[in-house]
DNA sequence: GCCACGCTGCCAAGAAATTAGCATCGAGAG
DNA sequence: CTCTCGATGCTAATTTCTTGGCAGCGTGGC
């Protein structure tokens, strides 16, 4: 059996470990947190003394960079989220959905239909319209 | 500052280690294979051995389970491809896009408008259209 | 000035993950 | 039958992760 990789992309082992993506993707939702904040916004979070340093290996890796907000530490992702995110999207892509965003797609109607208004569903087909005009 | 968790879901850490995902996940790309499989599918792969291990502890943890062609084994997720799946896109979701699934769908088609055919189009509005109406 | 508080830096122990190696076993060829 | 080959089971050693703890520093209250 084959089984190919699409794109040269994320095949790279992560590089993080569990703690720290589970941290880093804390990070990206929040857009911007502290330590503190961060670790509240966890299930089964670590101590506060671990998260700190999960964070400080974090910036030693690159994923990370901290400003100072008074006498604290304010985290953001180097790594743009549209680049972050992206990337995400690509890999559960070529995980799941053979590196096809129509099927993507269409998992992700039929996982949301219900909730989704008319307004919605309005939103959805207007866009539908500009991106396709848009690429061809 | 307040970090909210969408949904009670994945919030829970992976229970995986890094080279433990990335071996479920090249078993969910090729839905089925040998350790010998797994391992050339992976690029800066760990030795064969490695493979074995982590997948009798993927075993073990009851996330793949094997099964017996002549003298080697097949491994295969225990888990649903499709619940997997559904899992892997909210997580995604929640990170980046606010839990939004109509998000998402505006970024994967800005990302694969350009290799989208007409044909694909037609399609993708067709599955819009039945899944609204299914949803209503 | 002096203390309490909130945060940071750093470190070292303990736990978990990761790896390689070796012993074994069964099938098939000669 | 016997040897070889390809696979498996297991385990011990190493590396990496993860954690808590403690010292230090600056700010604000009293």
């Amino acid at each position: 059996m084959l089984i190919s990789w699409q794109r040269g992309e994320q095949l790279a082992p992560p590089d993080l470990s569990r703690r720290e993506r589970q941290i880093l993707d804390a990070l990206y939702r929040a857009r911007r947190a502290t330590a503190a904040e961060i670790r509240e916004a966890m299930p089964q979070a670590p101590s506060y003394s671990a998260v700190r340093t999960l964070l400080r290996i974090l910036e030693d890796k690159g994923h990370v960079r901290h400003e100072d907000d008074g006498t604290r530490y304010v985290y953001v992702p180097t790594i743009e989220r549209d680049r972050a995110k992206r990337s995400a999207l690509r890999h559960v892509l070529n995980t799941f959905f053979e590196g096809s965003a129509t099927q993507a797609i269409l998992a992700l109607l039929h996982e949301d239909s219900k909730r989704l208004s008319a307004e919605d569903w309005n939103r959805l087909t207007e866009m539908i319209e500009r991106a396709r005009k848009k690429g061809a």
